[in-house]
RNA sequence: UGCCCGAUAGUAUAAUGGUAGUACGACGGUUUUUGGUGCCGUUUGUCUUGGUUCGAAUCCAGGUCGGGCAACCA
């Protein structure tokens, strides 16, 4: 297999690895979501990256869930990122979750104690973040940290066996308070909570902290390079300090930079705001930026696999333009996505020397980048149709190729007709187009010799079905909401949403299948919502085609 | 005024001491029964100042700018 591709700075570090026999040329990465939310595109990235590596160099890949913080986590989200992660076309190795070390971990603490590496302490949490002074200036001990090995160990049972409320006592390392670096300024290992787990029920009072579950849960694994993202890069020391005095198998942490996306916000805290404040309908509202979200929308895993692997990983901060992610799923669909004819802003056209009592089946091929235009569909015809109200102008500039009074155009799939009359009502309004058409002019068997520069999609009136199609644009009306001023929810876009509840569609649509991308000619792409009922057919706009129009309308 | 990470076209990302390339975007052309797609082309870049070297985006030193770190969150 010829990689053109070069490999980014993870990859070398493997394969760096790999050439030194680390391990034994053994690659055991993990995905560690915390159960607290859903999973968006930035998780996506850390999927592929996770499971891509893995798969590159012949390894494997956990999926563990970081569940040490009973107070936010829950099964529904379990589910989801299950869910999610096998709609990406990825498959782990092992499904685990840091609880099931609970037991584990709580004797690598206790081990921790006797070696006089870890103490209680009774402060309360301002007492701590006080006595920890500042990163200009060092920490101080609090009175406890001088406790016997016995009393810390005697202590530390008794936090687990419930004798403390919340907030009581909490296990700390000891290591040094006067650390530049403040995560190994004696770090919290366990707290009390006396809280309902997910998985563990009440068996637990105590939980142990990030810092004490994570490189543990790695270790206990074999996992060999534990991928992270930057912001724990000051926990490395504290990580490696652990491995260290514990003297536990050493996985080794790798930090690179999240995704941010330009007109959305990325923190599942923000997410989250969104949805309890019913600013979106749900965590896979098509306009969140969810792996639900997404995929609702119409997205598809390999539009978003391509996405991420376009995007790179490295270490500096970035904020990737949308513009990617929407060409990374044009690419897609417009491989795949069945052609229809959907007309969502109508206006009635006539065609005046269509002979009366006639009636045609037209062909129109499905995709015409598939080999022999992947087959063809029924489209009904005849004298009366709907057509797009912005593809008619009464006074057309000169680029316009579309109708317009004495205008001509091809109806795709159909006949050229000319615009020979038209109707306004009191105010001014398009009520009806009246054209003739060229009997001569079918498509597959055009004799007429004529050329005309545009073609427009139609709907047959008598034939038309009706549907609601909804139309997404970005969420945000800046670039970057969380670095703007105030709150982020000021900056939605109001007009993120346009629901268009009787839009006019080919009968054929009537069939189209939740899951498979449709491309409504000159439109965009669009899929059918969770929403849809064969009665009460619902659409979502994936995304718009490139329009060159709209741009040089925009223009002048 | 501490410690850590980073800085290459508009946005990302390569070049690992030897011709600064690729993708998206933008712009122009061409093809087209989708103003889509395809194809062709154009445009714009190494944060800064020194140093090492025949040669520096790359190595070294200083500076500037951006980000992170003082949750009983992960």
């Amino acid at each position: 297999m010829t990689e053109e591709r070069s490999s980014n700075f993870l990859e070398e570090i493997i394969e760096e690895d790999l050439s030194n026999n680390r391990n034994d040329g053994r690659v055991l990465t993990r995905f560690p979501p915390e159960p607290n939310g859903y999973l968006h595109i930035g998780h996506a990235k850390s999927i592929c990256l996770n499971f891509g590596i893995a798969q590159k160099y012949n390894g494997k890949t956990n999926l563990r869930f970081d569940d040490t913080n009973p107070t936010t986590e829950e099964t529904e989200y379990v589910n989801s990122i299950r869910a999610d992660i096998h709609w990406l076309g990825f498959e782990w190795d092992k499904e685990l979750y840091s609880s099931d070390y609970f037991d584990t971990l709580y004797g690598l603490a206790v081990a921790l104690i006797k070696k006089g590496l870890a103490y209680v302490d009774d402060s309360s949490a301002e007492e701590i973040a006080l006595a920890k002074g500042t990163p200009t200036e060092p920490g101080i001990p609090t009175p406890f940290r001088a406790r016997s090995v016995e009393d810390n160990l005697l202590l530390f049972e008794n936090m687990k066996a419930g004798k403390y409320p919340d907030g009581a006592k909490v296990l700390r390392a000891k290591i040094d308070l006067e650390s530049p670096n403040m995560h190994l300024r004696d770090p919290l290992m366990y707290r009390i909570k006396h809280a309902h787990h997910h998985r563990t029920g009440d068996k637990w009072c105590i939980y142990p902290m990030y810092d004490f579950a994570h490189g543990q849960s790695d270790s206990i694994e074999n996992i060999t390079h534990s991928i992270c993202t930057l912001e724990f890069v000051p926990h490395r020391p504290l990580y490696e300090w652990f491995i260290e005095k514990l003297d536990i198998f050493p996985s080794r942490q790798y930090e690179f930079a999240r995704l941010n996306m330009n007109f959305t916000v990325m923190s599942k805290r923000k997410l989250l705001q969104l949805v309890n404040e019913k600013y979106v309908t749900g965590w896979d509202d098509p306009r969140m930026p969810t792996i639900s979200g997404l995929r609702r929308r119409g997205y598809t895993p390999a539009s978003i696999r391509n996405f991420c692997e376009r995007i790179g990983v490295a270490k500096r901060e970035n904020l990737i333009d949308l513009s990617l992610l929407e060409f990374c799923i044009r690419e897609d669909l417009n491989k795949t996505a069945l052609r229809r004819m959907a007309v969502m802003d109508p206006v009635k056209l006539v065609i005046t020397n269509y002979p009366e009592g006639k009636a045609e089946i037209m062909q129109g091929e499905n995709n015409p980048e598939a080999e022999d235009g992947g087959g063809s569909r029924d489209i009904p015809f005849g004298p009366e149709l709907w057509i797009e109200r912005e593809d008619f102008m009464e006074e057309a500039p000169k680029k316009f190729f579309r109708l317009g009074p004495g205008l001509m155009v091809r109806l795709k799939n159909a006949y050229i007709v000319k615009c020979d009359d038209f109707m306004k009502d009191d105010n001014g309004r398009i009520t009806e187009i009246r054209c003739s058409y060229i009997p001569e002019s079918k498509s597959g068997s055009d004799t007429s010799g004529i050329h005309v520069k545009g073609t427009i999609h139609w709907v047959s009136a008598r034939h038309a079905k009706t549907a609601e199609i909804r139309l997404y644009d970005r969420l945000f009306r800046v670039e970057n909401p969380s670095s703007e001023e105030g709150d982020f929810k000021e900056y939605i876009n109001p007009d993120s949403l346009t629901v268009i509840k009787n839009a006019f569609i080919e009968p054929d649509l009537g069939n189209a299948q939740p899951g498979l991308g449709y491309q409504f000619i000159r439109k965009g792409y669009f899929s059918v919502d969770n929403d849809s009922t064969p009665e009460a057919l619902v659409f979502n706009r994936t995304v718009t085609l490139k329009d060159a129009w709209a741009k040089e309308v925009k223009k002048s």
